[in-house]
DNA sequence: CTGAAAGCGCTTACAG
DNA sequence: CTGAAAGCGCTTACAG
């Protein structure tokens, strides 16, 4: 497999190897006659060269390589993430590097590590809950990174995010209008800030308004399991009860509860989940989600990424998408 | 975002950098004194060190990148496949490169010459129809590809798949046993390989039998759309009929199409889907699917990347896994 | 026990 | 119009 390389093509040519390389890379201006440009070509072509981009990278000190990390690859929402993230690095020139940190901070650091050894040009994460210093790190290089999805508290960095308090507060007087007896919020048992903004959010308004409500809070390791022993403690069908769902795999894993129990939607308990996901629509009832701009997220992260990346500014700006409640069929 | 390289360490270390090599990447032997060694790590991790892999890379001819280009990592079926491969991969010391073909063989030809550019070490891929001449010239380059799920049937490659006839033989046996008055076959309008082999499998065996059998053939751009309108014209309820769609995304498609449509499983219409969903477990019935061992694949595909990778051998071995039939309750 | 030097495949300021 | 040369940050065979 021993690639062809510009020495290659300047030998068998017949001129230097700063000729070749600036033909190639279309810097000549219009200093290099026509003749050594078409030979150049054509030895190129014929020796089926390819440009080595690792050599080019060491010389220009840019990879065109950018990481992604995120919490789990295979989550839904994250894939779809990395997708269209995939998508907007490709139309500027970037190759994506993927990594899957598991809510795990070591794992996570390693990560950074991993990434930066491999000079990508820039980071796009996911924080992880105690993945301050990692961070911290990076930002003490200067290197260019921009959080999706999640932020940090203590710590600015130019990033995207939903308005998850607002869309909490939106979807809790959207139930308490409907009176229920009780709303039950699922979420997760975590210290994640934006996680924290949905259950704030959720609390503010309901602890305004005179409907009861519970709260169960869910590890992340074992949701489904979870889900479904809590639900069975605190869903009492004698009540008119919602319950809302603070993300993809909650409500995926609580709509298998109620599917499995044979409790119905809307007649037996309301349900709103949050994100969207194709196995909603497998339910026999079309439930209410809250969307994410997921497209218009990703784009504008490896927008500000690229930003970073060619101007590298401390303390970027955060931009804030609003999330959009898809009223269904699945609260009465 | 300057760093430090080992020049750096060997300047205030008063040694020279082929000594701070050695110490850093321990093939000192036992040469180097340990006043030597300390006061290198001592520098290196007060200046902050980090090594700079793309010149080693570029110095050993190994990236220790691969890429994986699968056709969409948004779809389950691969992002699975890409977390267990990224697993896998990171154990063995090699950083993910990710991109999607959208069966588009001009995207999936692009690709790999990225990828190639960027000096991956090994590729695992799944083809898409008329990616011939892209593969076959990595081939001429004897660059390590590693091909999963999918195959191509006049090029000999290493690679991981299941054993899609022989399933589909055993799911057509199955419902063929139950007397059915007709099954459909769902599945795409392609020539992929392993797809053709699903097709064949199912043939092979109804046309054995007495049975009568229909086949909806699904475009890959609009499955949902096809889907439902191809199901509203061939089925009928007034027949004792099951259905057997060929991927996850054709089963989700025709599930949501039941179930949009108050059509009971498997009271009114028996189905056996492929590929495991958390959507298959929100549907009312547990629905009957066929499992791909996708961790053992992913595993699989890497240690044959790794193997063609460290000893290049043309016309490597394919490796067939089986598939198993997850009986629920979706067949009467 | 340690170092000087060559070289991986590129780019580009400089010289002619 | 074209080329010689330096250098990006590493590794390693060789010399001492």
């Amino acid at each position: 497999m021993k690639r062809a390389s510009i020495k290659d093509i300047a030998r068998i040519a017949e001129v230097s190897v700063a000729t070749v390389s600036y033909v190639l890379n279309k810097k000549e201006g219009s200093r290099i006659s026509e003749a050594t440009k078409k030979k150049i070509h054509d030895v190129a072509k014929s020796i089926n060269y390819t440009p080595n981009k690792i050599a080019k990278s060491l010389k220009m000190s840019k990879s065109k390589l950018i990481g992604l990390i995120v919490a789990d690859i295979s989550n839904d929402f994250y894939s779809n993430i990395a997708r269209n993230i995939e998508d907007q690095a490709m139309k500027l020139g970037y190759t994506l590097l993927i990594g899957s940190s598991d809510e795990n901070p070591e794992k996570f650091r390693k990560l950074t590590e991993l990434f930066s050894e491999q000079q990508v040009d820039g980071m796009i994460i996911a924080p992880v809950v105690d993945s301050d210093d990692a961070i911290n790190k990076l930002i003490g290089e200067e290197y260019p990174i921009v959080t999706i999805d999640r932020y940090l508290k203590n710590v600015s960095l130019p990033g995207v995010m939903i308005n998850n308090s607002e869309i909490s507060e939106y979807i809790c007087d959207q139930l308490v209008e409907k009176n229920f007896d009780e709303i039950i919020y699922v979420g997760y048992d975590t210290k994640l800030p934006h996680l924290l903004d949905r259950q704030d959010g959720f609390d503010k308004r309901i602890s305004a308004s005179k409907i009861k409500s519970k709260r169960i809070l869910i590890g992340i390791h074992n949701i489904t399991e979870e889900v479904h022993s809590k639900l069975r403690e605190n869903l009492n069908l004698n009540k008119k009860t919602a319950i809302y769902f603070s993300s993809n795999k909650l409500g995926i894993a609580g709509l298998r509860y109620l599917n499995d129990n044979n409790i119905r939607v809307p007649e037996d308990v309301s349900v709103i989940a949050f994100d969207e996901t194709e196995a909603y629509h497998l339910f026999p009832t079309d439930i209410d989600f809250v969307q994410q701009p997921l497209i218009d997220m990703a784009k504008e992260s490896v927008k500000l990424l690229d930003s970073q990346i060619n101007n590298y500014t401390p303390n970027g700006k955060r931009v804030i998408f609003h999330a959009k409640y898809m009223g269904r069929n699945s609260v009465k």
